[in-house]
DNA sequence: TCTGGGGTCCTAGGACCC
DNA sequence: TCTGGGGTCCTAGGACCC
């Protein structure tokens, strides 16, 4: 019998991430304010620790922190992402080799499940584990430790105020680091909800977590009571080690410069379609959905939005067949008189060639079964996240839910393989 | 003048069927 | 005559994440 642990989750997040990464490759950018634009230098990606104290926010457009860069108080770049990309690609190797389980969460962030840790591993562990990445690809990270993914966040969040290390698992802990914590820096909090709580007078995470249920089920719906379990220790948000399969896949951009004439929106959307075309082959994906849209800026009057989709009778990865209806849609839905801003191209109802989950047929025979109860749980890991906690909090299930469980291509798949014979 | 790009999940509501 | 109600499928839109 197997002994079951507490669980227990880890949040590696790096350090300013892409300002880190400038900084690997460009050391004379170390100790200064630094920030990082997005793709047209429109807007504040990234910001160093001196940057932040400046009072720099997140996202705000280049032009309104102009002055700072151009009286030489704040250094600036360009965003890199190829660059990022590798920096991730090395700190994530560098965790898999010291780290279990770990979910690559995002560019700059892992979770990992230390389920049966003791106290005195935990802090040798996360000290080991950031002193190797630093050391092995130049990234500073902070770790934050505790019973479900939202509080490791929330530990995490606290950990990069002290030393870059927090473990949370008294309850002593949970209450101090939740009373600090705004609504807002929830993971899974955002701006919408941080108004509607505050005006009921909840403003910390505590306060949040506090609050009845049915109260919570009602003004943040279900995602919202499972962030509350979760702040009260309760995991309702398992690892998932394996990324679940893409659903949609995306190319838009912004102009830099406003259009109005309806061959520069096809041109335009046509190369975005192209571009969509090959993440999609790149991925091994077919798409039977393709959506196109443009609209004008939303800042000004006059607005206009157009957009147009279409279902494919084939599922397809065929790039002149994409760019065939990114045109049809833009001719159909185009207002002349606009000064469009932004265009891009949606593909989604993708579908993938099940090499993963076959693979395990050619296994023998012995194994088959064992193969069979993998690929049923990474089915069930899937769909679980919401029907798990559904049927633990005795939540009515939802139509997505339902839906997905009837989905074609799991539904056939398991009955294949649950019917193989032995 | 100048405001990113790429994703996921949940819900409401209409059309349709039996 | 009365006009029900549940399930299914789809879409739009809003919230969230990085």
């Amino acid at each position: 019998m197997r002994k079951r642990h507490a669980s227990l989750y880890a949040l590696i997040d790096c350090n300013n991430f892409y300002a880190s990464c400038e900084r690997v490759f460009q050391p004379e950018l170390k100790n200064i304010p630094l920030i990082i634009l997005s793709n047209n230098d429109g807007c504040v990606v990234a910001r160093s620790n001196e940057a932040k104290k400046l009072g720099i926010p997140m996202g705000v457009p280049f032009f309104k922190v102009r002055p700072l860069v151009e009286r030489g108080d704040v250094r600036v770049r360009s965003s890199n992402y190829e660059l990022y990309g590798d920096m991730s690609r090395r700190v994530m190797q560098t965790l898999q080799r010291l780290a279990p389980d770990v979910e690559i969460y995002s560019i700059d962030e892992a979770f990992c499940d230390l389920s049966g840790f003791t106290d005195h591993d935990l802090a040798a562990f996360a000290r080991e584990l950031r002193e190797t990445i630093l050391r092995w690809t130049g990234i500073p990270v902070s770790i934050g430790i505790a019973p479900t993914k939202t509080l490791a966040k929330a530990a995490n969040h606290a950990a990069k105020k002290a030393d870059g290390i927090l473990v949370l698992r008294s309850e002593a802990v949970r209450h101090a680091v939740l009373g600090l914590l705004p609504t807002r820096d929830v993971w899974g909090i955002g701006r919408q909800h941080e108004k509607l709580l505050a005006s009921y007078g909840i403003n910390t995470a505590l306060e949040f977590a506090q609050a009845p249920d049915a109260w919570i089920r009602r003004y943040l719906r279900v995602t919202g009571l499972r962030t509350a379990f979760e702040l009260r220790g309760i995991a309702c948000i398992p690892i998932e080690e394996q990324s679940p399969a893409k659903k949609s896949l995306a190319t838009t951009r912004m102009f830099g410069r406003p259009i109005t004439a309806i061959e520069e929106l096809i041109e335009a959307t046509a190369s975005y379609a192209a571009r969509a075309t090959e993440k999609l082959r790149r991925e091994c994906l077919q798409a039977r959905h393709i959506e196109v849209f443009f609209h004008s800026s939303p800042f000004k009057e006059p607005y206009y939005q157009g957009s147009a989709s279409y279902s494919l009778p084939v599922a397809s990865d065929y790039a002149p067949e994409f760019i065939r209806y990114a045109s049809h849609g833009v001719r159909a839905q185009f207002r002349p008189g606009f000064r469009y801003i932004k265009a891009g191209i949606l593909l989604s109802d993708l579908t993938h060639p099940y090499e993963r989950q076959l693979s395990f047929l050619d296994e023998t025979h012995t194994e088959k079964r064992d193969a069979i109860m993998r690929t049923v749980d990474v089915v069930n890991r899937r769909w679980g996240k919401n029907s798990l906690f559904y049927a633990s909090a005795g939540i009515q299930r939802t139509w997505s839910m339902k839906r997905e469980m009837r989905s074609r291509s799991y539904t056939t798949r398991l009955d294949e393989l649950l019917c193989v014979p032995s």
